[in-house]
DNA sequence: CGTGGCTTTGAATTACATCAAACCTTGTGG
DNA sequence: CCACAAGGTTTGATGTAATTCAAAGCCACG
């Protein structure tokens, strides 16, 4: 039931009121899939978006070798499936479990015409993923090791930070959970999984951070990782 | 004049017919821009939009220490300022002598209510960017120096080629120009000007191309090229 | 407990960067 | 009209951050 999402406010359905919200249920439908699960894959053609109600996933690229760009992943509330050509570019793969709202694009896309207020809800996100590939692109051509890890750990506790995290106050409420492997992290940060395991240790003997296990990052020094992500 | 504008049938402008320009006429200044000048900088307001009549432009990211990365070049008919916070999150220079529409954003979003047709639109142009700049993260993340390069001269070649090049018949009309110097392209592609250069000398050995000038090159194997580009 | 799949650490290698100098072009003033 | 100054480009020698190859640790699970 759409109207009693307990995500709603925080996705693109949160422009739509109750009654209008109707219009979205008619068209959704939960979908459930399991750790390393595909969604979808590049080339694939791209008949429906989604919306993140839980978990996490990533979006890749393949070069004919194997090569793996990571070009983003996707938490709680984000949408997925912005596509151009009607194709697909990039393939997604479940990292955790996950469960998410699945819409035919044709006919969310009708929607257009009668809440034009969702289209703009959507051009901003495409907006906001924009801002968000140019500092990918500033990271992966420019940052260093350390600078590129900085930047990870403290944009994944922007998203996966237990309750508590204050962005302003740099409160760091206990260890961020991270969900995916250093493979996934290398070739999201355009690294090696050797350098990613590296770098981070010598994070942790700095006093930066703790690594409490593999798939716990505790940030100890939030300012200090702040100047190493901004190249200071 | 819009209605007798010379690329409009290659700009978002195209979705408008002769009457309905008329709105856009009554927003749109004309800007002219010499080469070096900067358009805006990263972080001023995005009051305005622009749409390329002629020549080229460069948008970049630079860290505190100077390290510069360009996250795009924009040509004739492109859309340019799209921006999510009000603030521009990049800053853009003309690479070349650049004339260009002025949009007040304000008063072209106001038009979005009237012909939700030019939002679409914009939303279009949104979703290619984003597509343009997963590829661009392939690239910068995971390409090695002569595929890069490779990938660039076939998007320029796309972008700046003489009339006649036809991109499925792989027929290269003559040497392509390249407005931008070797420094720009060393910051569009994660390298160093030093290694753009010697990578360039290397792929003019292999036969790939011919460098008639430092400012064209031209495309001689355009298979080859292309088998490289993509990691083959 | 033992086995398989991550992760970490170590040693050797390498693609690209850095430092440095020579080599054009292009424009300018004598 | 030529010399030469300035800015960009190419080429060379050397350095290094990150990769590659290899092995050892560390869990988690049956």
């Amino acid at each position: 039931m759409c109207a009693a999402c307990e995500i709603r406010e925080f996705t693109f359905c949160s422009v739509l009121h109750d009654e209008e919200l109707d219009h979205l249920q008619a068209i959704v439908r939960r979908v459930r899939i399991t750790s390393r699960q595909m969604l979808f894959q590049e080339g694939d053609d791209a008949d429906n978006v989604f919306n993140i109600l839980s978990g996490v996933m990533k979006l890749y690229k393949l070069l004919p070798d194997g090569r793996r760009q990571i070009t983003g992943f996707v938490y709680q509330g984000d949408f997925l499936g912005i596509a151009s050509a009607g194709t697909h570019s990039y393939s997604v793969e479940a990292v955790t479990e996950v469960s998410l709202c699945r819409f035919p694009r044709a006919k969310l896309y009708q929607l257009f015409d009668r809440f034009p207020k969702l289209q703009s809800r959507l051009l901003g996100i495409a907006t906001d993923e924009l801002t968000a590939a140019q500092d990918q692109m500033l990271l992966l051509g420019r940052k260093t090791a350390s600078e590129k890890l900085a930047s990870f750990l403290l944009s994944l506790a922007r998203r996966m930070a237990p309750a508590g995290f204050d962005d302003d106050e740099e409160v760091m409420a206990g260890p961020i959970p991270v969900p995916m492997n250093r493979s996934d992290i290398a070739d999201y940060l355009g690294l090696t999984m050797e350098t990613v395991s590296r770098t981070l240790s010598r994070l942790k003997k700095a006093g930066h951070i703790a690594i409490p296990n593999a798939h716990h990052i505790d940030i100890a020094q939030p300012e200090a990782l702040r100047d190493i992500a901004e190249g200071f």
